[in-house]
DNA sequence: AGCACGCCGACT
DNA sequence: GTCGGCGTGCTC
């Protein structure tokens, strides 16, 4: 047995250039207690100043030459204790889920190095007018050029952006530091926090909750109350009043001292949902959003490491908040596609939430109305414990649902994209004065753009995917941004029956339009969000019934609430279910049913109308009558007979390179390493290596390796095994390699 | 961030 | 020569 002699240490100062580790020599007295996440005393720099830092990795062997080791100096073992769980919980992840420690501390402490800088920092004078004329003049006889430079800017502006003084003026730190001693400038850092919403008054608006809501929300608070900590499913179907039960839980958990993280998926942000807690909850309540900048995160981490609030909302990255006594994660609409993260470390929210919760003594939640198979496989094995609510809070009922044959209609020589069934139904929403949402998934004018006579298809050079026409005669990738006119003629065979092929939400709007010209349109989908607050607007008119048909993409069906929709028009099912990744089925049953879920939410009955080529689908038969657990089961059987998770799992190999052969030469050489690993383990399925579907993108080639296998630990084992393999190999140079494990997106 | 080093012009 | 101002680069 070997001991660790050595750590690789973070250390504590915001600055960018000291954004890297350093290691330094363990005594052998401290080797009990210097663990990952420690905070320890060590000598830096010339001077040998003492300043705080972290352990992140230990290690039996030294990096560098020995003689530049310095030890450490003190293992400080009653410190507060947050920032080392976060760093504990950070190595956590990066063993989990691949990628570097670095890469790992910067999603758990994104902070750090954004703080100073950019705008937070200025340079004031704080001598008059007067004095600084006089220092300016001597300044530039004594030949100062740079204190006269920086004087003859703030004479003229008497308070400057640091980055400016500092790039644009080229005055180093060293004169401003000067100046400063002198009395002559200051630096001022602003303390400035803000709050999306200030001043709201509190308003106690409790609503009574129905038997199913009070059930759950006596039992977890019960246990919670009892000292005991566990995940919890919710299973609830649309409008069954989740977000009450939530609401009556963080009550209970702050008053018990104890803080509450709450994470949606950035979509579900509204302006209805967050003046809902607000009123609940006062200013002990923070908003995040994607929106903020780094120096607004920042300020939220301060506030919440100080004690100054004790909930915070936020999309997958509030999970890092630094409460000092954390005692809740809530996850709403935990089946969400934004929970895992696309970049290196590509962890998964409710995994790493759980992993969260555990180190810190808190309870998790999980919602949703449609779970995913991975969380409600836990629920059915008892892992998680299952409430189900299946009851409308209003009472309201579900809508009637009419799944349409398109295949059909094109017997009965209907070639538009109505059926005759939405036709007559939107006909009588118009004279009744109801609303009416369509829905499709796909945005745009319309899809790629073939030529008709040869099946040429006009792809995007630099990322191997089809152009999306728009109106403007341009195409357009939705990868890189790369942007094309339109041939006039094809340019395989020169037939001039080259055109844009596919629907659109832009064509869905046009053809409403013309077949039902009485009808005020209204369209949301990426291009008509674009905008800052663009997507409130639509919303917010619709709500306000200045238009009568709604067309959109996904985000139109979730989580907003219209009463006076009664219509609810899904123009092709099938544009999800055939996308070619496992997860295809889910997540139409996912679409569908929350489609489904936006009709009838008032008082007056709603119909919902699902149009496909694929009617005897299992994820449309039982999306049309509500029904997951038999979906979960038919999902199960398909999970189960492919291997896919939650039945096994998956770990994705992406080799990327620059230059094809490279990235084909690498390929190959990490497959035969997986297989040299794998030695006599036969279960492990290896598929691959191939090009990934989005062969190129942004220039960069890019090739897959699958691997499947039952147990998750065995892929780490082959992650690390890759990692040590890859970084210590000279023959990839050039070559990146990246993991994702139980990929949610398609490569 | 802090510190030292090396370069430069100015002054005893 | 020496001193102070200034820019740069490094810190296990």
């Amino acid at each position: 047995m070997s001991y660790i002699k050595y750590a690789d240490i973070i250390i504590d100062i915001s600055h960018e250039n000291l954004d890297k580790t350093y290691q330094y020599f363990v005594p052998e007295e401290y080797i009990p207690e210097a663990v990952i996440g420690s905070l320890v005393v060590v000598p830096f720099g010339k001077g040998n100043r003492y300043i705080n830092g972290y352990i992140v990795e230990l290690s039996e062997s030294p990096k560098l030459d020995k003689a530049l080791i310095k030890p450490i100096k003190e293992v400080v073992v009653d410190a507060p204790v947050i920032e080392s769980r976060l760093i504990y919980l950070a190595y956590w992840i990066k063993e989990t889920f691949g990628g570097t420690m670095n890469e790992a501390l910067k999603t758990v402490i994104p902070v750090k190095k954004a703080v100073k800088g950019k705008e937070k920092k200025s340079i004031r004078l704080i001598v008059d007018g007067d004095n600084a004329l006089k220092l300016y003049y001597e300044y530039q006889k004594k030949n100062n050029a740079a204190r006269a430079r920086l004087l003859e800017a703030l004479l003229k502006e008497p308070i400057l952006d640091y980055e400016e003084v500092i790039h644009n003026l080229n005055i180093s730190r060293n004169t401003l530091l000067g100046l400063e001693k002198l009395g002559i400038t200051e630096t001022i850092s602003e303390q400035v926090y803000r709050n999306p919403i200030k001043g709201q008054i509190q308003s106690e608006n409790k609503i009574e909750l129905n038997d199913q809501q009070l059930r759950i929300v006596t039992k977890i608070k019960e246990e919670y109350t009892a000292g005991i900590r566990a995940p919890y499913l919710i299973h609830g179907i649309t409008g069954s009043g989740k977000t009450e039960v939530y609401m009556d839980i963080i009550a209970s958990v702050i008053d018990q001292k104890r803080q509450v993280i709450l994470l949606i998926p950035e979509i579900a942000l509204t302006y209805q949902t967050v003046m809902r807690f607000y009123k609940r909850f006062g200013d002990r309540i923070s908003i995040m959003n994607s929106r903020m900048s780094q120096g607004e995160r920042y300020d939220q981490s301060l506030r919440a490491q100080n004690g100054e609030i004790d909930i915070i909302i936020g999309p997958r990255s509030a999970l890092f908040t630094p409460f000092p006594n954390l005692g809740l994660i809530i996850i709403d609409e935990e089946h969400e596609n934004s929970y895992k993260s696309e970049t290196t470390p590509k962890y998964h929210a409710v995994l790493t939430a759980m992993k969260r919760a555990e180190l810190e003594g808190a309870s998790t939640i999980l919602g949703s109305a449609t779970p995913s198979l991975e969380s409600y496989e836990k629920a059915l094995s008892k892992e998680y414990q299952l409430f189900t609510l299946n009851k409308r809070a209003n009472n309201a009922v579900l809508p009637k649902v009419w799944i349409v044959d398109l295949r059909e209609e094109l017997r009965n020589k209907n070639k538009s994209i109505f059926s005759e069934k939405l036709r007559e139904l939107i006909n009588d929403r118009l004279t009744k004065k109801e609303q009416i949402m369509l829905f499709l998934n796909r945005r745009g004018y319309s899809g790629f753009v073939s030529c008709r006579s040869c099946g040429h298809v006009m792809k995007c050079p630099h990322c191997d995917v089809s152009l999306t026409s728009h109106n403007n005669g341009k195409m357009v990738c939705h990868y890189c941004g790369h942007e094309e006119a339109l041939p006039g003629l094809c340019p395989e065979c020169n037939s001039k029956y080259i055109a844009a092929f596919g629907t659109g939400t832009q064509k869905v709007e046009e053809l409403v339009s013309r077949e039902f010209p009485q009808a005020r349109v209204l369209r949301m989908d990426m291009d008509t969000t674009k905008a800052k607050d663009s997507h409130e607007k639509i919303l917010d008119a619709f709500a306000k019934h200045q238009a009568d048909i709604l067309v959109g993409t996904q985000m139109i069906v979730k989580g907003h609430d219209f009463p006076k929709v009664t219509l609810v028009g899904i123009i092709a099912a099938d544009l999800s279910l055939y996308t070619g990744d496992f997860r295809a089925s889910e997540r139409t049953f996912q679409l569908l049913c929350q489609a489904v879920g936006r009709a009838g939410r008032g008082e007056v009955f709603g119909e919902v109308v699902i149009q496909t080529y694929h009617p005897e689908h299992y994820s449309i038969l039982t999306a049309a009558e509500n029904n997951y657990e038999n979906f979960y089961h038919q999902e199960m059987l398909y999970r189960k007979m492919m291997q896919y998770p939650p039945a096994a799992h998956i770990l994705l190999l992406l080799i990327t390179s620059k230059e094809e052969s490279k990235a084909e030469k690498a390929a190959i050489r990490i497959g035969e390493a997986v297989k040299e690993r794998k030695g006599e383990q036969t279960q492990l399925q290896v598929m691959g290596p191939a090009p990934a579907s989005i062969a190129k993108a942004n220039d960069i080639y890019r090739r897959v390796i699958y691997l499947k296998h039952e147990d998750y630990n065995f892929l780490v084992d082959i992650k690390n095994y890759l990692e040590g393999f890859f970084k210590f190999s000279q023959s990839f140079a050039g070559c990146n390699l990246q993991f994702d494990f139980d990929p949610m997106n398609s490569y």
